[in-house]
DNA sequence: TGTACATCAGTGAACGCGCGTTCACTGATGTAC
DNA sequence: TGTACATCAGTGAACGCGCGTTCACTGATGTAC
């Protein structure tokens, strides 16, 4: 089977090698060459493994929900949001989520302003999360429809991470190490929610 | 002059397609050609009036700024951030610009993307109204660093105002008043930044 | 173990499509006398 | 006011570049006997 170990590795080698331009060049300005020649393979050699660098995208967004999957098995951690600690590890959990993944989550937003098939992808991916929040948030007094404020969280979550963790996006001329971005993220969202600072949850 | 107010209008009526089919399909999305037969003319005549797709951008991005100038006469409104409506007036302010220019602002949006050019500009454009809001934040016991939550600040109102003013993103099953937008957000913000529900200013 | 053949990862030059951009042309509007 | 020429907005077919995709080929690995 060695043939077949040579092949996976040289996909991994491709799929490695386009996060590296991804980063560098942004998903949309990338091409299939820059992707062989960034891993020292020839051009044709691509399409032995994907049928597009949409499909490719597709691999790498599969990866990224596997490790996910793995990872998150969402224990342990408080659903009264209420509770700033509670608030804290949802943050926390997806700040480094976002972190690891950050050039895979840009790509795919790339992707989904070109294609509809990634908008609706990308949607799809969400969902889930937002149903989780939408749970957390029913005991406290909010700002507003629950459904929106979920949506707030999320979309508050994801602009600030995108803003922070993208490369060439000194949008401030500053660094941001990780514990401030969630502290200051947790005491935002908390507060900004409804959850009172110091109030403990239910016994 | 019949020749000269000819061609300002040809001008307009592209623009205008221009913003038609970007709304529609996206600035990436949208071809020369389908702005031209938006507009009901010749392919060619698109290039006696703009250089290129980003050129054509560019004048689009100056309209909106020049009327922006004309209205921000930013005088009367609040600027201690304790006050929710010293909040609510900057968030209305900017939800009302955006509701008015989405289809550019997304546009410039996705050409930051691609363009280096247009990511700086983007970054310029936005540049301003971050110092201003960092000197409101001066009073309140923030979260974070001053700059932080500026940024925080920008990113929350514009990405959510993304989510729900961008056609096609029903994000979730549902429409949004402008009122109802502007009040979850200013609750949201103005309770999230540390501004305190009912504490009145200093005398 | 050896030989003959099959399979398959990898190659890179060539092809061809899509689309931005050009350009010679038209006809209407403006100008000179 | 009329005539002859200049200018210029608008036209759309043609050109050509960039890049995704293909394909005939190579050589190494696997298989049959």
């Amino acid at each position: 089977m060695l043939r077949k170990e040579q092949a996976a590795q040289t996909e991994a080698e491709l799929k490695a090698a386009a996060v590296r331009v991804f980063e560098r060049a942004g998903y949309l300005n990338t091409k299939i060459t820059d992707i062989t020649a960034e891993a020292g393979r020839a051009t044709g050699s691509f399409y032995k493994h994907f049928a597009s660098k949409e499909a490719l995208l597709e691999a790498l967004l599969a990866d990224v929900l596997a490790e996910g999957d793995a990872s998150a098995g969402m224990a342990g951690h408080g659903t009264d949001f209420r509770d700033r600690d509670a608030v804290r590890w949802h943050v926390a959990a997806f700040w480094s989520a976002y972190r690891r993944h950050h050039v895979v989550m840009l790509a795919l937003q790339q992707a989904a302003l070109v294609s509809g098939t990634f908008a609706e992808r990308s949607r799809d991916m969400l969902a889930p999360d937002l149903g989780h929040i939408v749970e957390h948030l029913s005991d406290l007094d909010l700002p507003g429809d629950p459904l929106v404020c979920a949506s707030l969280f999320g979309t508050t979550i994801s602009a600030f991470a995108t803003n922070w963790l993208s490369a060439n996006r000194p949008d401030l001329g500053r660094e941001l190490s990780d514990d401030e971005a969630i502290d200051t993220l947790t005491d935002f969202l908390h507060a900004g929610l409804g959850g009172r600072p110091s109030r403990p949850g239910p016994p």
